[in-house]
DNA sequence: CGTTTGACTACGC
DNA sequence: CGCGTAGCCAAAC
């Protein structure tokens, strides 16, 4: 890890967990993705920027409060696994509800980005509250489906 | 009071 | 495709 927190975390976790809010059942988005939408706070350069992005969005997802409505179980890492302890009860937790949206998993535990990933928020809404369009999510996790189409 | 350990990710083997 | 590493801060142990 290196800075631990944003400058100012309480604004940077509300930014956050507004643009979570946005993401729909049955798609998820990611640490990085979120990250990727949000300026660097002022004070920090875009390339420290680069690399503790998605570290703040994990703690800003950390730090959801337990009886909000925010849908914290669609934020996922790139790889397209879950990032809370493998077998830990919060990380059933999510992956329960994220079946119960539709969200299948591989054998290794893994979502296929490329067929729930999530696109971003309309451009309109990204520009009036100053934000950027998303980086493309990997499309590493595709499910074989995708190659023997072909 | 020294160590450990992060709801991450890109990159090199 | 899987595994290790850098990044170099801070709070929990």
């Amino acid at each position: 890890m290196v800075r631990s927190h944003p400058p100012d975390p309480e604004q940077f976790f509300a930014l956050v967990w507004e643009i979570v809010e946005q993401i729909p059942p049955g798609s998820v988005s990611t640490y990085g993705q979120i990250a990727s939408m949000i300026p660097p706070p002022p004070g920090v350069e875009p390339p420290q920027y680069a690399r503790l992005g998605a570290l703040w969005v994990g703690k800003a997802m950390n730090a959801v409060p337990n009886d909000s409505a925010i849908p914290w179980q669609r934020v996922i890492n790139s790889q397209g696994k879950i990032s809370l302890p493998a077998g830990s009860s919060a990380a059933e937790k999510q992956r329960g509800l994220l079946e119960m949206e539709g969200v299948g998993f591989d054998d290794q535990g893994r979502v296929s980005l490329s067929v729930v990933g999530w696109d971003g928020p309309p451009a309109e809404w990204l520009q009036s509250r100053g934000l950027s369009p998303p980086r493309p999510l990997k499309k590493d996790a595709d499910d074989s489906a995708q190659l023997t189409l072909f």
